[in-house]
DNA sequence: ACCCCGTATCAAGATGGCGTTAAGAATCGC
DNA sequence: GCGATTCTTAACGCCATCTTGATACGGGGT
């Protein structure tokens, strides 16, 4: 079994081992902007170190180090961890490729490389790792959660059944929650530009979609009504 | 039981999905000569079923192939397993890297490439994947289990034969279990963006498969739909 | 008090989506 | 080529959803 199965981690946490502050801040930038957590090192020592103690998803380590050789590096770290390695290097001799690699690296990247590509095999790794998908979005109000991604909603847990224009209603209260959304707006996003002025519509469906989330769909709490304006949905 | 659980396997099986016979030999010696099983595909169609049938450790695929985009053969691959994919390549391109490696590859090297370099990255993955876990094989809901990798479904125990068609369209629900599926979704990963409009194809599928695998067809409690939006598959 | 406008709720009819079956066409394996 | 499987297409009844009209409520202005 993987060990870090029961705890859940939001972000994969990356540990970089990079002499030069330049190409550090640089691959460190690159991954904080993918979402991940980084440590860094500039030495092999420190690097030993961080992976002990920062636990990392992932290792991203340049091979050209002013104390020691990156290669005997990931060999010692090998004998007790199994982390991901990504070998960066100036050096493109086949011969080094196969060094690290064999030593126990997982990918190898010439410099000079593209961000692209480097956030491209960082995903690679981590998917491989394990660490790939993350938690989808759910928004929620007073009892209700709204699950984007699976068009899902749940009211006390338990699933709620709304028609697609109940849910895109929905949908344009969330996207705006908080803000009044006038009759006209709610009207040209759900029925289309030309059912403008059809505002009887939305007391139908306002009336539907209270008695479905509501607790007490007569004095509704979420979904409030701006006479002479509009809705707002209340967080 | 699995059956291979036994049998103790002591060459890893690469499946190399490549046009070109030239490169094709060229890369089954330098496999060969590492101690592995080789087995060979021209063509992207092919190359699935190899993948499929051969149960390979490793497979070694050319991004350009006579039938198809070779991107979309690793993101249908994914679908039901989780074999680790080295992607050569003529394109050098940094978007074609990102392409593949976000489809699933795992390492992408880009011709030409030198032998010896090939096998380390072989080794690497092959050292990885041999440790690791791969995908859960098998997905169940209800009295149904679907095993991707071995493309079989059952019911209760019982194999239950799907046609071609059938199996597609639950491996999509099956892949985005709990989410729901739009029609045009479906239609255009099931029968290709030019049936996207024929949405009486999906009733008339959707009702053999509540046929084959619900208990009680007229009542489905797993192939639910969303009316007026598409399908989903309840866990 | 009364009227008026905006709102809430209910219900019935219209509409189109959905499930099902079956028959002809196409495709595949032998 | 031939038989069997699979796919496409059409037809029909049913039902969820949408639309629309009717009715009641409530506050503000005259």
């Amino acid at each position: 079994m993987n060990p870090a199965a029961g705890q859940e981690r939001l972000a994969p946490v990356v540990v970089i081992v990079e002499d030069e502050p330049q190409i550090r801040r640089f691959v460190r930038a690159a991954l904080e902007s993918e979402g991940c957590t980084v440590w860094e090192a500039d030495t092999a020592a420190r690097g030993l170190i961080e992976a002990g103690t920062r636990k990392p998803d992932l290792l991203v380590l340049d091979l050209g180090l002013p104390d020691g050789d990156g290669v005997d590096l990931i060999r010692d770290l090998r004998n007790w961890s199994g982390v991901p390695v990504l070998v960066l290097s100036a050096r493109s001799d086949e011969s080094d490729k196969v060094a690290a690699l064999d030593a126990g690296g997982d990918d190898y990247l010439t410099k000079p490389f593209g961000i692209p590509e480097l956030l491209a095999r960082v995903r690679a790794l981590l998917r491989r790792a394990g660490r790939g998908g993350d938690m989808p979005p759910v928004f929620a109000f007073g009892p209700v959660e709204v699950d984007l991604a699976r068009r899902q909603v749940s009211r006390h847990g338990e699933a709620v059944h709304l028609t697609p224009i109940e849910y895109r209603l929905l949908s344009q209260l969330v996207a705006n929650a908080g803000r009044v959304l006038t009759h006209r707006q709610l009207l040209r996003e759900v029925w289309g530009p030309s059912h403008v002025e059809h505002a009887h519509y939305l007391r139908v469906y306002m009336a539907g979609l209270r008695r479905k989330l509501e607790d007490d769909p007569a004095m509704p709490r979420h979904i409030l009504t701006e006479s002479g304006v509009g809705y707002r949905l209340a967080v």
